[in-house]
This record gives C-alpha cells, structure tokens and sequence, in this order.
DNA sequence: CCATTATGTCAATGAAGCTGTCTTAATCAG
DNA sequence: CTGATTAAGACAGCTTCATTGACATAATGG
C-alpha cells in the first residue's frame, strides 16, 4: 500500500513524485502571468497550493524557534521579541503605530511592553509634536538583547539565500508580498518608517 | 561604497528607498550560488535580512488569519487547523507521527485531538499492523471543513503564485526549504507520506 | 518474561492573546 | 473656549494553546 494519493479524491498527478514539483512551469517568462492557459500554471494546482501551506508552516516555526533559546534565558517570549524587531526596525514608534503593525489590542501589549520597558530594553520618550504620544526606542541593552536575537536568524536566512541564489531569493520577496493583506503591504517598507501610520506628518 | 560588509555596516544604504532593493544581483543564474563574490550578494545584506524577517511575520500571519472567520464560526482554533490540515495531508497518520510534524507535546495535541473526535470532524481506527497505534484519518464532515478553511487561504495563495509567475515560485519554494531545519525538510515530501516516520514499514 | 513503545490521562502552570470598561491628558474642530 | 476625539494606560476576567511531570494500559518484540 504505497499509495500515491497523498490527497482524498485527488489523483495522484504525474509529477507528484518529484519533490514538490520543484520543476516550475518553466515557460521562462520572469515576468508575471508566465505561462498560458494551456502552456503552464501546474504551479497552481491544489498539490502545489497544499505544499505552500506546509512550507509556511514549517519554515516559519524553524525560523521563530531558532531565537528562542536566547529567549528562555532570559524569561522572555516570542512576543517580546516581536515587539523589540518592530522598535527597532522604527525608532521612535509610537505606540499606536506599534499596534498597527502586530495587530494586537492594546492590553496584549501593554504586558510585554511594560515589562520590557521596566527591564531596561525598552525607552519610552513623549512625543514632541504630539504630547500625548509615547515615542518607544530600544534602548544601547535593548539593541544588544535585538541583535542577539536576530543573529540567530540572519544565519539561517543567510544560509537560505545563498543557497537559492539571487534569483530566487526575488521570487521568494515577490511571493511572500503577493501572500499579505494589501493593507499590511503598504506598512511593508515606507520611505518615511513612521510618517505613513501617521496621519500628520507636518 | 557598494560595500561587501554583508553584516553590520548598517548605514542607510543607497538603495535603500527602493522598495525592498526589488533589484536583485540579477547576476542571473537560476542555479544555487549565482553570482560571485565580487559580483554581487547584495540581498545577503543586513536590511535584506531583516525584510525577510518583516515578510515573514507579514506574510505568515495575514495567511494564517484568513481562515479564522471560519474558524470562530465553529468555536475552532488555529491548534484544530493544523491538526486537520495534517491529518488530510497525510491520512492514516499515527498520534506520534502528527506529534513530530506539529512538534508539540502530546497534552498539547490531545485536547484538540480530542475536540476533533468528539465533534466528528477526525476518525480514529486501531493500527492493522501495531494494534498500539491509532490512525487518524478526516471524516467526510472533517474533510469539508478542511476544504473550507483551504479555499480561504488557497484563493490568497494562487493569487501570489499566479501575480508572481513561475520562476518566482520556484525561487520561494527554495528559500522556503532553505529556512527550515534539515530535518524538517526530511519530513516535508516523502514518497510514502507515512512511511517516513514509521521506523518499521514491513 | 521483560523492556520498550504508543497512547491516553490527571493536575498544575505559563504565555499570549481577547473583551469590556474606565481614566487621564492632549489635541482639534467649531 | 468648549466639547468631541484621540493616545495611552489600567483593571478585571476570560480563552486558547502550549508546557512539565507523573502515571496507567496495552501491545510489541527480543
């Protein structure tokens, strides 16, 4: 009973042996809408769809899990480390724009934030054009904390990158953008960090 | 000034209001490694690094949370989803055999597991072979509800593959598989789905 | 027969999220 | 100036999903 049907009613295709299909359409276009409507596009098929939730899945747990040993260390969670990636990546963030980002209510992060303000990682200054805003930065021991944190997992995306080569690495960019919520994209990479969540920015 | 300093250079690079340097070595080859020492890399660079990081989260979480309508609908978490998409993907899976995919521990899973028995959306039957194990396979019921979370997520993902085009999947797939650990990526595809992890298969 | 394995179960705990309500201070519009 | 809105913080209580450790049962296999 070796059975191909690795899916219910789904026959097993052809191609189904090769690892994940890893022989694209190759109908060579870079471009978007390569291949016609007869020509490609098995890299649509339901096999293929089912692989890409495996990939999200497991490549996202090994990557989180790689700085976690740092993080037990010091009793801290993966939730901190979200938060201090997002501080640092937007010095000077306020708050609200900190909950924009994470998509998470205010109390989730009030905890974690509390804590890692009270543990010296985090700095919390008032707004100057807004008073009522607390503008968070990582603090010389939170950047430290950051980058230890985050060398777990540049070596890993390092590795990832070189390995797959240039090219693949824009497919990977292209496709993990085209994945988002076209409102996350925007946040994605403004020329301003900071100026774009705000809504006046004079 | 197109330092080589893959690491902590760290000063606003040039390009870097280009969104996501969107420009690649284009060194060119398809194959691993493209691209020489001198010739290129750029994408190994420290704000590249941590854009792979920002995809991630981005991108895994806005996946993950198109299911949830559904989900809360049915009083389900996102424990159930894993557990049903693995129990779909690989049917007549052993309890210890989902524990390895999921890497959680066996409290963890059995509450789930659990709910999903109970409720009829998972089928347990004695293993043939070792009467010890049980294997899980989707009811009809735990097989449509499985499908309806897949559509909502395949829909996003058939639109980032099809925008992407071809060699951009490709390219995903294998930074995807880069990411992971080695020993994940043994369980990601193998021609016997089960087989794998069952260390007898007379 | 006995050690190991596969599974299940009990109890307690922790991490990280949620809702809802309320306060304070600052801004902004009319 | 006043009143509505906004930014932030805080309190209480709850849910989901994971953890550890100990233990029980049944089946396997040397």
């Amino acid at each position: 009973m070796d059975h191909k049907s690795i899916l219910h009613g789904l026959q097993g295709e052809p191609g189904a042996s090769n690892p994940a299909g890893l022989q694209p359409p190759a109908s060579g276009q870079s471009g978007p809408q390569a291949g016609g409507a007869g020509s490609g596009l098995l890299f649509l098929r339901e096999e293929q769809m089912r692989l890409a939730q495996d990939l999200f899945f497991f490549a996202y747990r090994d990557l989180t899990a790689s700085a976690d040993a740092i993080l037990d260390e010091l009793d801290l969670g993966r939730a901190h480390h979200r938060a201090l990636h997002f501080i640092g990546r937007r010095s000077g963030i306020a708050v609200s724009e900190l909950l924009a980002l994470l998509r998470i209510t205010k109390q989730s992060l009030a905890r974690v934030l509390g804590e890692l303000i009270e543990r010296g990682y985090v700095l919390q200054v008032q707004g100057p054009r807004d008073r009522r805003q607390r503008l968070l930065s990582l603090t010389d021991q939170g950047r430290a904390l950051e980058r230890r944190l985050f060398e777990r997992q540049r070596e890993r995306m390092v590795a990832a990158y070189r390995d797959a080569g240039g090219v693949a690495v824009e497919g990977f960019r292209r496709v993990m953008r085209g994945v988002m919520d076209e409102e996350t994209r925007l946040l994605l990479e403004p020329r301003d960090p900071v100026a774009t969540l705000r809504r006046a920015a004079p």
